[in-house]
RNA sequence: GGGCGAGUGAUGGAAUGGCAGACAUGCACGACUCAAAAUCGUGUGCCGUAAGGCAUGAGGGUUCGACUCCCUCCUCGCCCACCA
């Protein structure tokens, strides 16, 4: 017997896979489909990191059970490659992303089949591949042509360290999600994608999907749905009038004071009225200066000087502006204040101190009024002091004639008696699709003086990306195409006279957005693929990724989709019927795995050292898939240990079944085929290991292995380390390949073979263990349990009260 | 502040309400070896000579029986965060 040597048949078996085309999704095929989609990588200088290859290899455990199943399997590859790392890199070296992202992607290339993944390499895909986003673009022209793509000149979160704007969900804390810097407001004409207008249909086909709940729960979140009414105040001694939004009607008779947000646009306008108001207008505002003054103020102010004054609420009143309370029709004074935020509901509140926490707090702080219309009880006996809003449900007092009223009832009532609307807002806000960068795919539209924005033709796409000589955006903050005169200068399309393309480009979540209807058909020049082919395979049956990327990628994948099924261009309303997501990998120390740190663990030198299957059941052992995990390059050897000793089970086969312990290890095998095949579809990697090891450790203390058991034991295997595998298959003279071999079954009753163990307890504690017959009685049991030598003296020579008995488990005897 | 989740040996972790600590790492001792590595064997929660008792963050409850279910509290992690 050769000694295990994985470097060498793990290179054997993958040239030899690749030859024969082994993972290869068949496109006619009788067998059911099957696709199996990872969240294909950003190919980085650094290379593939342990983090990625834990997911594919679950993944790809998935797959080649499937295939074994009898599944045609989808389980494509390829490269998201637009983005800032590249793009930094050759603002820094000036060589050309492109070249570099050749480069990484080769490295990539090399190390994914380093380490055995089934991906189909033929389908393999790149979104800075003109080919490819040449359809990103399309799809972007059918957003427009739909109205749901358009420019407005919004207030941008910009980094002026990377001299770009930034989309909400890259600033974190205030600061650009990459470099850290400050971010600052800046107004910038910026292209938009309308994904609110879809905000209701991504909330509730939630409820048709299969992800995990966190993963649910977090997008609900994020989209925040919220149901209220917006109600009408009128301004005292005009005709203007401001819509709130709130949740709370049924407190309408608490609203002691009202808030604009600082960018309100009735504050601008009151602001203009400064001497004699037009009729029908505001009165003149007393403090005109000091609000100005609060105004600038709350612009400079970052979202992290915000939380820096740990939330303490500032805020200006209007003074000589008060508005009427359209249920009781008091005059109350209106404020600006910044815990307003503009973009949600309509950027206006009423202000119930009693029953909303930060009017609480403001209330105190400016001495505003507080009063409590909702009590505990009614009649109220006395309304308490409080010392924080009441935010329960309870009675109306001091409503009219509301008053008694439970306040969940009175909410519909006083809506409509005052006139109010009842609406549903979402905290999800439009996608800024615009990037004033070089490395992304260009906004396919022309600028014409006449005609104003024009989509480039259809036929003229794409619009490839030019080149460059300098690839850092503008001191202006133009993206550097606007540098490239013979490029930007065109003439329009529409009208032919001189225009201009827009320099724009788009986010790098564009090409991640649709990518996966990409791989059913990679080629195709004519539709960004076949209708044929994507009714075939789509949607989606396992998308395993980042928690990272719930409320970006995912959400926005999921809004392109139904955006094409509205088209009638893809065939479900949803992309991903099934979307796990596995712990991150952390360093040894347990922080995050990071370059500054040097905590990075990188394949390759477990694949030197170890081995590729190795490696593979290493990441799936370690602990359970979704939990974040340190890595520990200590414990590492154990998957090793236990592939050496599969290894050396080969000398101790035998073709003769009659020998005393095949039984056991026969049961054994069943009861394993039953754990691993449950497992996996659980996601339980760790468990279904530890059930091929508890198999082997017992295939050690066996004299002999009948060659039947070992060869199923291998089919089991082969998911998770393919390559010993096909390997020991081989050298057990099979002929075809391991991974073309059918799944096992397991059969209930040989697991349940011969006698069982019961335990025995005396009052619930256990006393002893006892070999009976399978399926054997109550009172059988019972007697044969009560002659035990140690069960008779914790009796003490008793009757028992009361017997417990489940079948094949336990018996317990109470006193 | 809101949401989600988790607290079990030296460590990663197992356990449909039914033998707590599977499996693995580490450690100790032993075998093999001139030696080391590898490998194999034995042991490894706490107290106790033993019988036995005590142990799954703390306290209580339900149950014949609780790591698991319920209540109160503590600690930690992640995500969101002035969302009306």
């Amino acid at each position: 017997m050769r000694s295990y040597d994985p470097k060498k048949i793990e290179a054997k078996w993958q040239k030899f896979w690749e030859r024969k085309k082994l993972y290869k999704a068949e496109e006619k095929s009788k067998k059911p489909k099957y696709y199996a989609l990872i969240e294909f990588p950003y190919p980085s200088g650094e290379g593939l990191h342990v983090g990625h290859t834990r997911s594919y290899t679950a993944l790809d455990v998935v797959a080649r059970k499937r295939r074994m199943e009898g599944h045609n399997v989808l389980y494509p590859i390829g490269w998201d490659a637009f983005g800032l790392p590249t793009e930094q890199h050759a603002i820094k070296t000036g060589i050309h992303p492109k070249i570099v992202t050749k480069r990484n992607t080769d490295n990539y290339r090399r190390q994914l089949k380093s380490i055995g993944f089934s991906f189909d390499w033929s389908r393999e895909i790149n979104t800075s591949d003109p080919k490819y986003y040449k359809w990103t673009q399309w799809i972007f022209l059918q957003f427009l042509k739909k109205g749901l793509a358009y420019k407005a000149k919004i207030p941008i979160n910009w980094c002026p360290k990377d001299k770009i704007g930034l989309a909400n969900e890259e600033v974190v804390d205030g600061r650009c999600e990459r470099c850290g810097a400050k971010v600052e407001k800046r107004e910038k004409e910026q292209w938009l994608l309308a994904i609110t207008k879809y905000a209701d249909r991504l909330d509730k086909d939630l409820d048709t999907v299969d992800y995990l709940e966190r993963i649910k729960v977090q997008q609900r979140n994020w989209i925040g749905r919220s149901e209220g009414a917006e109600i009408e105040f009128r301004i005292s001694k005009s005709e203007t009038r401001i819509k709130v939004f709130t949740t709370r009607p049924d407190t309408i008779f608490g609203a002691t004071y009202l808030v604009l947000a600082p960018e309100h646009k009735l504050v601008a306008e009151l602001l203009e009225n400064r001497k004699s108001p037009p009729a029908g207008r505001a009165g003149k505002i007393e403090n005109r200066k000091e609000i100005i003054r609060y105004i600038e103020r709350t612009k400079k102010k970052t979202e992290i000087e915000r939380l820096a004054e740990g939330k303490e609420k500032t805020g200006i009143p209007l003074k000589g502006v008060y508005a009427i309370n359209p249920a009781n029709k008091e005059r109350i004074p209106v404020w600006v204040a910044d815990y307003v935020l503009p973009h949600y509901g309509t950027g206006a509140i009423i202000a119930v101190p009693a029953h909303d926490q930060r009017d609480f707090e403001f209330a105190k702080k400016y001495n505003l009024p507080v009063m409590m219309v909702v009590c505990p009880y009614y009649p109220a006996p006395k309304c308490p002091v409080l010392d924080s809003a009441y935010t329960d449900d309870g009675y109306l007092v001091a409503s009219g004639k509301f008053s008694g009223l439970k306040n969940e009832t009175a909410k519909r009532k006083i809506v409509k008696t005052v006139g109010g609307k009842w609406k549903t807002v979402y905290k999800l806000r439009d996608w800024i699709f615009s990037r004033q960068r070089y490395w992304g795919e260009p906004i396919p539209v022309i600028h014409c003086a006449k005609c104003g924005v024009v989509p480039v033709p259809e036929k003229d796409l794409p619009v490839v990306l030019p080149d460059v000589k300098k690839y850092k955006p503008t001191s202006s903050g133009e993206s550097p195409l606007a540098a490239v005169k013979s490029w930007v200068n065109i003439k329009c399309p529409k009208c032919g006279r001189p225009a201009k393309r827009e320099t724009d480009t788009m986010p790098n979540w564009a090409g991640s957005s649709w990518y996966f209807f990409r791989y059913t058909d990679p080629r195709n020049e004519k539709a960004l693929a076949d209708k044929k082919k994507l009714k075939h395979w789509v949607p989606v049956d396992w998308y395993n990724g980042g928690m990272e990327h719930t409320t970006l990628h995912l959400l926005y994948s999921r809004f392109w989709n139904k955006f094409l099924y509205d088209l009638k261009l893809v065939p479900t309303p949803e992309p991903y019927k099934k979307r796990t997501s596995h712990g991150l990998i952390l360093g040894e120390s347990g922080e995050k795995m990071s370059k500054s740190k040097g905590n990075v663990v990188n394949p390759d030198t477990i694949v030197k050292t170890y081995g590729a299957d190795t490696l593979r059941l290493y990441e799936l052992f370690l602990g359970p898939f979704e939990q974040a995990i340190a890595w520990s390059s200590e414990s590492i050897i154990g998957p090793r240990r236990f592939l050496e000793k599969v290894w050396r089970l080969q000398s101790k086969l035998t073709t003769n079944n009659r020998q005393p312990t095949t039984k056991n290890l026969e049961a054994l095998l069943q009861r394993t085929i039953k754990k691993v095949t449950e497992d996996i579809e659980k996601m339980s990697f760790n468990t279904a290991i530890s059930a091929l090891m508890i198999f082997v450790n017992e295939c050690e203390r066996s004299s002999y292995i009948p060659r039947s058991v070992f060869t199923t034991f291998l089919v089991l295997l082969a998911p998770f380390a393919p390559h010993i595998a096909d390997e020991l298959w081989q050298v057990l003279g099979r002929a075809a390949l391991i991974h073309t071999e059918p799944w096992p079954s397991y059969d209930e009753k040989k697991i349940q073979s011969g006698a069982v163990t019961l335990i025995v307890q005396v009052d619930g504690k256990v006393r002893g263990t006892i070999d009976v017959p399978q399926g054997i009685n109550q009172e059988k049991a019972a007697s044969l349990a009560k002659r035990m030598p140690k069960i008779e003296k914790w009796l003490g020579g008793k009757e028992p009260s009361k017997t417990i008995y489940i079948p094949g488990r336990l018996i317990n005897f109470v006193l």
